[in-house]
DNA sequence: GAGTGGTCTAGACCACTAA
DNA sequence: TAGTGGTCTAGACCACTCG
C-alpha cells in the first residue's frame, strides 16, 4: 500500500543490514549504483541512505562510500520507540505478560499523568498494568496510562497482547515520538511484591510520554525493571557544531 | 567558514527555539514563506526543517504546518552527544572536576576497552579518571581511554577542562556518533573512596564507545553517576513501519 | 583524473487540512 | 479552493579520496 520509494530502499537495505547480507564494516554499493539498481534519482537514494545514516546503521564517507556500522549486539532495548511485544519478538525472547490490574481512573488523582497529558482533571484513564515475567521471576512492570475516550474497545485480553498492535492496526493512530526519562529509584512496597523480592531494592524506572503523529499526547508509560537486569542501550550523534 | 545554507536555518530556528522566541506549541512559518526569507529553495528549508524534527524540536504537520514541540524541561543530560562541558554550559551548573589519575596503560590489561575500540595488545592508552562535583560532592566519575597516538599533546591541563574541545578545535578531528548502553551496578571500593559515601552502594553506570566522522572507534568512556542523581532524558521516534 | 558523497536548485505532482 | 507539507526528478557544482 505504502508505495515510497525511500522507503523501500530503506526496508531493502536495513533489512540486508540485519540479516547479515552486508556485516559490519561492509561498504554499500555508492549511490551512483543504488540509483541504477532500484531505477530512481540520486536525491530518493540519497534520502534512504540519510536515514539508514540517522538510525545508526551505516555511516556515509565523504569521497569513499558507506560503510556499515550496525552491530548485532546493540540491538537490545534500543533508544527506539518499539513495545514490547516487537522486543521480545525481534529477540526471540521467552517472556510472559500478566495484566495485573486493568482499571478507569481518573485524570486528576495522578497528577503527573495529568500534567504530561494536558488533562482536565474529570479526563477518564484507563490504567493498565503488566509485569513482564521470564521462567523464574518478574523482570519489568508496566504501567500505562491511556486517554480512555480515544482507545474504544480497548480490553485486558488486548493488554495482555499487543496495545500498540491494537493503536495501530485497529484504531488506524500514528505512533510518532516519544519523550522518555530513566532513573534509578526505590522500590515501593507494590513493586516488592510483584517482583517477589526484597534485594535489591531499586528498579529502573522508565518513564515516556508518547505522542502521535498529530502531536498529541496520548499515553503515560511508567516501566520499572529490575535494576540488576536493567539495560539501555543507545545511538546518538553529534549535533550540528557551533 | 561553514556557509552551508540549511545549517544556518536550522541554527536560527533552533535557536528561538530554544530561546523562547518559538515557544512550544507555537506554529513555525510555512515552507513558503521561510523559502521566501531565507531566499533558497525549498528543498533547502525542508533539509532544515528535518533535522529539527529528528532532533525533537517540531514535529511537521501535513496540510498544516510544523508546530513547536521542544520543551526547556526535556533539556537535561539529553541523548545527545554533547561533553560534560557542554551540558555544564548550557544548564549553567556550578561543576568543578577534578582530574584524579591521568596515566598510560596497555589495551591488553583493559579488555573490554581493546575490544570496543579494536585494539592490539600493546597499543598504549591514556587513561583519564575525573571526578564532577559540585559545593557538597562528588556526583559523577568519568573515566576516559584515549588511544594515545591519536592524541599529540593530550594533558592533565586540558583533561581538566574540555577534552572534546581540544579533540575538535585543536586536532581537528570530527567526532560523529556513539554507541552507549546504561546500567545499574554495584559501586566498587574507589567508587566509594571517591564519592566518599557508603550508602547507596549502587551507581548508575554509562558506558560509551565514541566514533569520529570517518566511523574510527577512538575514545572508551565510563561514566559512573550517584544512583539518586541519575537522570537520563531521550527523545525518540517511531522507526519506520512494516 | 575518475569516482565518491554533500549541497543546492527549480519545478512537478500529490495528499492532506482548513475555511 | 487555497495553502500546507510529502515525494520525486534531473541536473548542476563542489570537496574529498584514492590510485
Amino acid at each position: 500500500m505504502n508505495s515510497n520509494k525511500y522507503r523501500k530502499i530503506y526496508q531493502d537495505l536495513s533489512g540486508k543490514i540485519i540479516n547479515g547480507e552486508y556485516k559490519e564494516g561492509a561498504q554499500l554499493p555508492s549511490e551512483n549504483l543504488l540509483v541504477q539498481s532500484y531505477g530512481v534519482s540520486r536525491e530518493t537514494v540519497r534520502k534512504a541512505l540519510s536515514l539508514l545514516q540517522t538510525n545508526g546503521y551505516i555511516q556515509k564517507l565523504k569521497g569513499k562510500g558507506s560503510i556499515v556500522i550496525y552491530n548485532q549486539a546493540m540491538n537490545f532495548p534500543v533508544s527506539q520507540l518499539i513495545s514490547f511485544e516487537e522486543i521480545k519478538h525481534s529477540l526471540n525472547m521467552d517472556y510472559n505478560t500478566v495484566v495485573e490490574s486493568f482499571e478507569t481512573v481518573r485524570a486528576k488523582d495522578h497528577k503527573s499523568v495529568q500534567e504530561a497529558l494536558n488533562l482536565g482533571d474529570d479526563t477518564e484513564l484507563y490504567r493498565v498494568v503488566r509485569s513482564r515475567r521470564d521462567k523464574e521471576r518478574v523482570n519489568i512492570i508496566d504501567t500505562d496510562y491511556f486517554i480512555k475516550s480515544m482507545m474504544p474497545g480497548l480490553n485486558e485480553e488486548i493488554a495482555q497482547h499487543s496495545i500498540y498492535d491494537y493503536i495501530e492496526k485497529r484504531l488506524g493512530l500514528l505512533i510518532s515520538y516519544s519523550k522518555k526519562a530513566i532513573t534509578f529509584e526505590p522500590m515501593t512496597d507494590d513493586d516488592l511484591e510483584l517482583f517477589k523480592e526484597t534485594m535489591p531494592p531499586y528498579a529502573a524506572v522508565v518513564r515516556s510520554v508518547v505522542h502521535l503523529e498529530d502531536a498529541s499526547a496520548f499515553q503515560y508509560n511508567v516501566s520499572k525493571h529490575r535494576a540488576s537486569e536493567f539495560k539501555f542501550v543507545d545511538f546518538s550523534r553529534r549535533t550540528i557544531r557551533k
